[in-house]
DNA sequence: GTCTATATTCGGATAGAC
DNA sequence: GTCTATCCGAATATAGAC
């Protein structure tokens, strides 16, 4: 290291800045809620957290910088969902539950859903980094799919259609209920027995 | 008619306007484009359409006003496309083409797909005269859909789901392009199986 | 209905001291 | 890293003449 500061002192100060750029991304989320993704101020933010707005920019740059930031933030929870299921051993269970929770997730919270899977702040576009976690989120889904239904590039597709679709209209539709969460069995359901129709030696063929 | 104009005089007067009314819409779509839907300033509309920005004031009450002028024009659209989609004697052929011309009119248009199916302007909401027309194209599709293939509630939200996952991937991950686009037939044929395998009288698309 | 002129507010961002 | 002070630009919206 070329600083002259104590292993220590680097472990004091980051955590302290840590668990203040935490509640930053708290209170962002907050506001976004309230007023609206696009609708956050840096002043009301630093009301909220303390600080003089101009000091806001010891943690981000710009305020694209700061929907960066919630962008990573997102992901990081979605990734932790994704992690966190434990998989059934009946392949159709393990994908009802996978579904049903993400559409839940979406439901949750609206505008994180806007930030997360919407193009809808003017300018804003992912960092490398915070990019690389969405495709992590993908990666993760694409492999479980996999291992318990299907792999083929087309299926996939199909799937995150699918899996896209449940979501915007619960959270457009029926924000906060369970109106298209019930149907994420049925639509597993339906997908599963489209994979298996078109499984080469199928009994039943593609529908004409 | 409580005023002194002649028929005549309202009438060309109110061509006046309604074309420029026309050339406004046209120039915002444009700049929403451009620039993003959140992102649209009266200034550049005014310059556009040859007009001082306040004497846009004429057109609309407000910011939030000519955003419900363009919903309400978007989804004029989207109701003459739904008019003009001539069904094939063939159901499942009907939906296809269907699924696929609301596939491509999002597409066509990411701003617009936005205004009309994404809740992303802070502090907008339709009129209920703007409204109105979102509901009369949900309800032409509802009952295309049911005189084709299916009348179940479920089947209607399985359904119109799946008609947002495939424009939401569109639009989202190969705008332009024709990835999901290509996937429409597929999903109409898993849709119907499935729609078949729970009705276990119907041999042929049930009739309503 | 359109103009000029202007009010007003609000926003993000920077400079520089401590 | 946080503060005070301030800049600067942009935006919507209004007043009032023609």
């Amino acid at each position: 290291m070329a600083t002259t500061q104590t292993n220590h002192q680097v472990d004091r100060r980051g955590r302290r800045r840590e668990a203040k750029l935490a509640t930053i991304l708290t209170e962002a989320w907050t506001l976004a809620r309230r007023d609206g993704l696009a609708a956050i101020s840096l002043r009301d933010l630093g009301e909220r957290v303390d600080l003089r707005q101009p000091s806001l920019y010891a943690y981000f740059d710009s305020k694209l910088g700061l929907y960066d930031l919630m962008f990573a933030d997102g992901n990081r929870q979605l990734l932790d969902l994704v992690r966190s299921l434990s998989l059934s051993d009946d392949p159709r269970q393990a994908i009802v539950a996978f579904v049903e929770a993400l559409v839940r997730f979406s439901s949750e919270d609206v505008v994180r859903h806007q930030l997360l899977f919407q193009r809808t702040i003017p300018g804003f576009e992912p960092s490398p980094e915070s990019y690389e976690l969405s495709v992590e989120v993908y990666e993760i889904a694409r492999q479980r799919l996999a291992a318990a239904a299907a792999s083929d590039p087309g299926d996939v597709d199909v799937f995150s259609a699918l899996v896209n679709g449940l979501a915007h209209q619960q959270v457009a539709n029926d924000p906060g209920g369970d109106r298209w969460v019930r149907l994420a069995a049925r639509t597993v359901d339906m997908f599963l027995a489209d994979v298996d129709r078109r499984r080469p030696g199928a009994r039943n063929g593609p529908r004409q």
